[in-house]
DNA sequence: CATCCCGATCTTTTT
DNA sequence: GATCGGGATG
C-alpha cells in the first residue's frame, strides 16, 4: 500500500508500439469487447451487461494503456467498488504486463480519497493522522449531541439526523449553505440545523472524517484549492470508474473535478513548482482533461438508497460531451435459461434503456424453486441441495445463498451448522464491530489521533479502572474550559480535586498513553498494540475473568494482535494511520477469501459483482423482496427488482428460488406471500420442488395462489395444490389473508408435515455406529450409515425412513438413539 | 461507582 | 430476540 507520488519526471511517448503490443490484449474478445479495450478518445462509457466480461475489458485496456506507453502507471486512477476487486484487478494487470502494473492507484472511491486527504489534510485544519468515523461512530456522536440539546423532544432520533446528514453530504450541501436555505420558522428544521453544526464542528475538534466527508471534503479541497486540485488533474491522465451507476453526487463531482483542464497559469504555477509539464501541454499551454472511461449498467444499480443516482450513468453521454457509448450484450456466465429469467424480470422496469443477454452455451438446467413451510424449512432446503451439489462434484466454495436482510442468516446458520456444511457469512456482524475488538481499536486510535474524544471515552473506563460517568464529566468540562483536548485534561487530573484513587487511575492511564504515544511512530503497529494491551491489563482481565464469554473475547483480540502482524508483514512500511484507515475501509466482499472451501452466505447486495456455479436466492417473498420498507420510497420497488435481478445474475450453472410460508420477524411468525418477482419469472423456467401451492395443500389449508396480494384484486381461485399447479389460483381476498394469518398464528405446528424446526440439542459424547436406529426431532426415525470425523465435529450420515439422507452434526443434531 | 434487571424499541440494503 | 437505556440496589 506504499504511496509512490510521481515516480516518473515525464509523460511518455504515445502511441509507440502499438501494433506491436496489440495481439494479447484482445485475444479472445468479441468485436465490442475489442473495440472497449481500443477506443480511445477523451470519454467512453460502456454498458455492460452483467456476466459479459467487463472486468477482463476494464483490465486489458489499463494493460494496454501501460504496454503501448501510453501511460506511465502512476497516470492511471482506477476506481473499483470494494477492495477485493481493486486487488483482484491490480493482479490481473499485473499478469498482463508484469512489474509495469506497479504505482497504479487502484482502489475504491473512499481509498483513493482517504490518500490524498492524508497528503492534504493540512490545507484546511486537519492533521494527516485523523481519524475516520464509521456509521457507528458518527451515530454515536449524533446521540450525544442530540441528548444535549434534547432534541428528541422536537422529534429528532439519532437515525433521522444520521440519515439526512448523510444524504446532505452526498448532495455537497456543507453546513452553511444549508441553514442559510432553513425554515426558521419550523423549530424541528432549526434543531436539525444545529445539530447538523454542532455535529461538524465535533469532527473537526476530533480531527476526524465521517465516511461522506472523505469524498466530499475531498471534492471541497479540489475546489477551495485549485493549485492543489491541478496537481491531480495533471497527474491522473487516465481515469476508469467500475460500477457506475452506483456512484452518488458527490463521488461525480469528484470525478468531475479531476477530468477539468489545467488552465496556462495553473500550468505554469506547477512548473514553478518543479513539476514537469513541458510535454503534456496543449497547444494553448494548457493540459488537456484526463480521458475518462466509466463502465456501468443501470440494471444493477441498489445503492439509491446510499445516494446513487441512476442519473449518473443515464445522463453521461450529456455531462460528458464527444463521448462514445459501448453496449457489452453477450454473457459469458450464466445458462441461457438464467438469463432469460433474469432479461424478463427486468423487463417489468419501464424507463430504462432496452437490453438483453443473450448466450450461447445452450438453456442448462432449470430454475429450481422450493417453498419451505418456515424459514428453517427452507434453510433444511438450501442445505440439502448444498449436499448433493457437494456430492455432484460442486465445491462449496462455488455455492452461495443470498438474502436480502441480515437476519435472514439466523436460520440458515442454524442448519448449517447441523448438517454440518462449512460456511462463511459475509458482512453481517463483523470482527470489528465486536465490542473487545472495538475497545482495542480505540486505544490505538487515541494514540494515532490524540484529539479524538469518541475513542479516548471508550476506553476510559475499560477495563474498569474506577472512571465513572462523573469523572468523564469533570475532564470533559475541563476541556471544554481550557480549549484543549480531554486526552489533555487527563494530565491535569491532579487540578481536578479527584479523590486519590480515581487520581492515581487517570495519572497511570495518561502515563500509559503518553508512553506509548512517544515511540509509536518508529515502531511496528503489533508493538504498539501489545504495549497497549498489556500496560492497561485489557487482555489479561479477560483472560482471568471466570466468564467463559470473556475467554472468546480474550482470543478475539489475540486475533487482532495476529491482524496487526500479519500487517506489518505485508506492509513493512506501514504506519499505524494506515493499518486504521485499512480497517475502517474493509467492505463485506473484502473478506471473501477464494482459498477457503465454504459455502458464501450473503445479502444480495453484497452479492454484486461476485458469480457462483450454483446460487440459492432465499426469502422471495412480498414485503422481503421487495422488502416493506421500499413500498413508500420513490423507485423502491424497481430498485428491489433490480437487487432480484442482480441475484439471479450471478448464477453460473444453477439458480435455486426459496421462499417460506412463514417467517419468524420480530420475534413472532408472520404469514409470508410468494414475492410478486415469481411471477415474472417465465413459467416454464422454474421447475418447483414444492410450490407455494404444493406446500399449501400438504397443510391441508386453502388454496394458495402465487400471484396473491395484499388486499389485491382476483377472486377466489381453482386450483388446489395437488399437481402443483399453482398458477391456477386467483388472488386472495385481503379477508381470506387475515384468515389465513390468523390461522396460521393458531393451528399446532404438528399439521405441517415437513416441518423443520430450529432446534438445537447438545448430545455431549452420544456414541453412533453405522446401524443404529435413531429419531431425529423433524425427520422422524432413520438408520446410521457411517459416521466420520473427531470430537465435537463427528458427523452422522443417516438415511431417514422418509425424509431421505441426510449428514448431521452429531453432538447438537435434535436426535436421540432408540 | 458498579451491577443487575426490566421495559422499550426495533431491523433494509453499506462504503 | 437482542440491544440499549433507566433506575434501583449493593
Amino acid at each position: 500500500m506504499t504511496i509512490v507520488l510521481d515516480p516518473f519526471d515525464s509523460a511518455p511517448e504515445r502511441g509507440a508500439g502499438a501494433a506491436a503490443h496489440e495481439d494479447p490484449f484482445t485475444a479472445g474478445l468479441n468485436p465490442q469487447q475489442k473495440e472497449a479495450v481500443e477506443y480511445r478518445g477523451e470519454s467512453l462509457l460502456i454498458v455492460a451487461g452483467a456476466g459479459s466480461g467487463k472486468t477482463s475489458v476494464l483490465t486489458r485496456r489499463i494493460a494496454l494503456l501501460l504496454a503501448n506507453r501510453e501511460a506511465w502507471p502512476s497516470q492511471i486512477l482506477a476506481i473499483t467498488f470494494t477492495n477485493k476487486a481493486a486487488a483482484e484487478m491490480r493482479e490481473r494487470v499485473r499478469a498482463l504486463v508484469g512489474n509495469e502494473a506497479e504505482g497504479m492507484w487502484i482502489s475504491t472511491f473512499h481509498s483513493a480519497c482517504v490518500r490524498i486527504l492524508r497528503r492534504e489534510a493540512e490545507r484546511f485544519g486537519f492533521s494527516q493522522s485523523f481519524t475516520i468515523y464509521d456509521s457507528a461512530d458518527s451515530r454515536a456522536l449524533l446521540k450525544r449531541i442530540i441528548k444535549e440539546y434534547e432534541a428528541d423532544q422536537l422529534g429528532l432520533t439519532v437515525g433521522a439526523a444520521a440519515s439526512k446528514i448523510s444524504k446532505l453530504k452526498n448532495e455537497l450541501q456543507d453546513v452553511d449553505t444549508y441553514v442559510r436555505n432553513i425554515n426558521a420558522n419550523d423549530p424541528q428544521e432549526v434543531m436539525f440545523a444545529q445539530v447538523f453544526r454542532r455535529y461538524t464542528d465535533e469532527l473537526r475538534r476530533a480531527n476526524a472524517f465521517d465516511f461522506d466527508d472523505l469524498i466530499g471534503q475531498t471534492v471541497f479541497l479540489f475546489r477551495a484549492f485549485p493549485d492543489v486540485a491541478a496537481l491531480y488533474q495533471r497527474r491522473f491522465r487516465f481515469i476508469l470508474v467500475d460500477e457506475y451507476q452506483d456512484t452518488n453526487h458527490a463521488q461525480y463531482a469528484l470525478i468531475r473535478e479531476l477530468t477539468r483542464p489545467v488552465p496556462v497559469e495553473r500550468v505554469d504555477a506547477l512548473e514553478d513548482a518543479g513539476q514537469h509539464v513541458e510535454r503534456m501541454r496543449e497547444r494553448d499551454g494548457s493540459i488537456a482533461p484526463a480521458s475518462l472511461t466509466v463502465v456501468g449498467d443501470s440494471d444493477q444499480s441498489i445503492y439509491a438508497f446510499r445516494g446513487a443516482d441512476i442519473r449518473n450513468i443515464v445522463e453521461f453521454e450529456r455531462d460528458f460531451p464527444n463521448s462514445k457509448v459501448i453496449l457489452l450484450e453477450q454473457n459469458y456466465r450464466s445458462t441461457q435459461n438464467i438469463l432469460d429469467a433474469a432479461n424478463a424480470v427486468i423487463a417489468n422496469n419501464f424507463d430504462r434503456q432496452a437490453k438483453n443477454l443473450f448466450t450461447d452455451v445452450g438453456a442448462g438446467d432449470k430454475i429450481v424453486g422450493f417453498t419451505g413451510y418456515t424459514g428453517h424449512d427452507e434453510a433444511q432446503f438450501v442445505a440439502d441441495e448444498v449436499q448433493r451439489l457437494h456430492e455432484g462434484g460442486t465445491a462449496y466454495r462455488d455455492m452461495a445463498v443470498f438474502y436480502r436482510t441480515n437476519s435472514q442468516t439466523r436460520a440458515l446458520e442454524e442448519i448449517f451448522i447441523r448438517a454440518a456444511i462449512p460456511y462463511r457469512v459475509l458482512g453481517g456482524t463483523k470482527f470489528y464491530e465486536r465490542a473487545e475488538i472495538k475497545d482495542a481499536m480505540a486505544y490505538l486510535i487515541t494514540i494515532a489521533n490524540p484529539a479524538d474524544p469518541m475513542a479516548l471515552r471508550r476506553i476510559l473506563n475499560v477495563p474498569k479502572r474506577g472512571i465513572g460517568a462523573v469523572t468523564e464529566t469533570t475532564l470533559q468540562r475541563y476541556a471544554d474550559e481550557h480549549e484543549t483536548t480531554m486526552r489533555d485534561a487527563l494530565r491535569h487530573a491532579d487540578e481536578l480535586g479527584f479523590g486519590p484513587k480515581v487520581r492515581t487511575a487517570i495519572t497511570s492511564f495518561a502515563a500509559l498513553l503518553d508512553e506509548v504515544s512517544a515511540k509509536a511512530q518508529d515502531q511496528p503497529v503489533v508493538d504498539t498494540l501489545t504495549q497497549l494491551l498489556d500496560g492497561s491489563g485489557l487482555l489479561e482481565n479477560l483472560r482471568k475473568s471466570p466468564d467463559a464469554q470473556d475467554a472468546a473475547r480474550a482470543d478475539n483480540i489475540d486475533e487482532l494482535v495476529a491482524v496487526t502482524r500479519e500487517f506489518q508483514k505485508n506492509n513493512p512500511d506501514g504506519t499505524l494511520s494506515d493499518f486504521l484507515t485499512e480497517v475502517s475501509l474493509v467492505a463485506a466482499a473484502d473478506e471473501l477469501d477464494d482459498s477457503s472451501g465454504t459455502v458464501s452466505l450473503m445479502t444480495l447486495h453484497t452479492a454484486k459483482g461476485l458469480e457462483y456455479d450454483a446460487v440459492f436466492l432465499t426469502g422471495v417473498e412480498e414485503d422481503l423482496l421487495p422488502h416493506r420498507m421500499s413500498a413508500n420510497e420513490p423507485g423502491g420497488p424497481a430498485e428491489e427488482r433490480r437487487l432480484f435481478y442482480v441475484g439471479i445474475t450471478r448464477a453460473k450453472k444453477s439458480l435455486f428460488l426459496s421462499l417460506a410460508m412463514t417467517r419468524a420477524q420480530f420475534g413472532d411468525v408472520n404469514v409470508a406471500m410468494p414475492s410478486r418477482f415469481l411471477q415474472e419469472v417465465p413459467e416454464g423456467l422454474i421447475e418447483w420442488k414444492q410450490s407455494p401451492g404444493m406446500a399449501n395443500s400438504r397443510g391441508g389449508t386453502e388454496p394458495r395462489a402465487l400471484n396473491a396480494r395484499r388486499g389485491g384484486i382476483g377472486g377466489a381461485g381453482g386450483a388446489g395444490g395437488s399437481g402443483g399447479g399453482y398458477r391456477g389460483g386467483g388472488g386472495w381476498g385481503g379477508g381470506s389473508y387475515d384468515r389465513a394469518a390468523a390461522a396460521a398464528k393458531t393451528r399446532p405446528k404438528t399439521e405441517w408435515a415437513n416441518r423443520v424446526s430450529g432446534q438445537v440439542r447438545d448430545n455431549g459424547d452420544l456414541e453412533l455406529v453405522a446401524g443404529d436406529r435413531i429419531k431425529h426431532v423433524d425427520f422422524g426415525e432413520g438408520t446410521v450409515s457411517a459416521v466420520t470425523g473427531q470430537g465435537a465435529k463427528r458427523i452422522a450420515e443417516i438415511a431417514f425412513d422418509s425424509a431421505g439422507r441426510k449428514k448431521l452434526l452429531i453432538k447438537i443434531a435434535p436426535i436421540e438413539k432408540l
